[in-house]
DNA sequence: TGTACATCAGTGAACGCGCGTTCACTGATGTAC
DNA sequence: TGTACATCAGTGAACGCGCGTTCACTGATGTAC
């Protein structure tokens, strides 16, 4: 056998990870398979060796970027003290680093109404996403705050809300031409979500 | 002069209705100059008799989905009780025929994350449509609710929140795969979004 | 009132381009001897 | 240890297609006489 064992999962993981960025800067038509080939320093050529279509690529793709995200958005939230994780953690996804490297950041926010018009395996992959990313915000909820909810269907409800917030609030800072009215959309969101979420513990009698 | 005043006005309106109808329901890339002047009874070829660009179209059509889509979810309004009409448009803004039909409905959620991509032209578009939107909830929260307010710039930051999670909640909803967990997103983002906006009333002294 | 005419909204063929996809090939590699 | 070979990851030219855009034209219309 001409070349290591793991050499072609490893051309492939660099294809994924190359279409993973380009897919969050440039959105799935804007990114075609020369230019992720391109970016991976290949050839286009070589492409359908690796997948049987650029659906394939786009659904792959999607799942690497959101573990990237997830990763990027909780990377050293263990040094920080619980209480003040899920604030942090809100105040990067709504910040203006985020928003201005649509390539390292959140998929759902960069592709969700063109994800919306996609097939039925592209919209699986979105919803896996999704629960992903929901579930992550569960974990970053100190214990005191589980316990003030009455349920966990509760807390679903509470971060799914907060999670449509955050998708919402960058996608319109992105979209919105006016930096100081973007920064307006990233302030005004990142308040709402801290307050939605610590809302439960003020009414509640924890504390 | 052959034909009467207004026809080519109305052909060119007729043209843009179309394209607004297309846009949300199929993208920006997925709406092509020949479908557009076919789905308004046209052949392609007089496109650039009524405007100079696709890009032109597009954002004469993202404004007329505004309003269009402004209109639809106001209508009948003024006839329901001051306290209800702000529940009632958030109700009809995460509602499952405004998830299906996108073609009747928002065009930020529709395109949100395509046009944070576009040009400037795009995103300043893109932006006096959100300002009529968060200007149109504005309208519609009742007197008593705005002086519970303690001032209209707090108003103005609740009202972009309150709009960021309904079209995050909005395009979540559609990009899901699974029925049962976009219905549940409409119902969460829905609960949330109404209480974040009447809070301040039970937390204030009015009533 | 009827007709010839000038206007111009709309037609349909054609263009160049970039896309996703295919395929005959090339040449770097691990293996057998 | 050195060489010939089989393998197959990657190359690059080519394809058909749909796109945005252009343009010579057609024919329905309001107007002048």
């Amino acid at each position: 056998m001409p070349y290591s064992a793991g050499h072609k999962a490893d051309t492939r993981q660099r294809i994924i990870a190359s279409a993973a960025d380009l897919l969050r800067s440039e959105g799935i038509a804007g990114t075609g398979i020369a230019k992720v080939m391109k970016h991976a320093g290949l050839t286009h050529g070589g492409f359908y060796a690796h997948f049987n279509s650029k659906n394939d690529l786009v659904s792959a793709a999607f799942e690497e970027a959101v573990l990237d995200a997830g990763r990027k958005l909780t990377e050293g939230l263990e040094g920080i003290e619980k209480q003040e994780r899920l604030a942090h953690y809100i105040g990067r996804y709504l910040s203006r680093v985020h928003r201005d490297n649509p390539e390292l950041g959140c998929p759902l926010a960069a592709l969700g109404s063109e994800l919306s018009r996609g097939d039925e395996g592209a919209r699986q992959g979105f919803e896996r996403g999704l629960r992903r990313l929901v579930s992550g915000l569960d974990k970053l909820l100190p214990v005191e705050l589980i316990n003030a909810h009455t349920a966990n269907a509760a807390d679903d409800e509470l971060f799914l809300a907060v999670m449509s917030m955050m998708v919402g609030g960058l996608m319109l800072s992105r979209a919105v031409g006016d930096q100081d009215y973007s920064d307006h959309i990233l302030r005004s969101t990142r308040r709402a979500a801290v307050e939605l979420l610590h809302k439960p513990v003020n009414a509640g009698d924890i504390q």
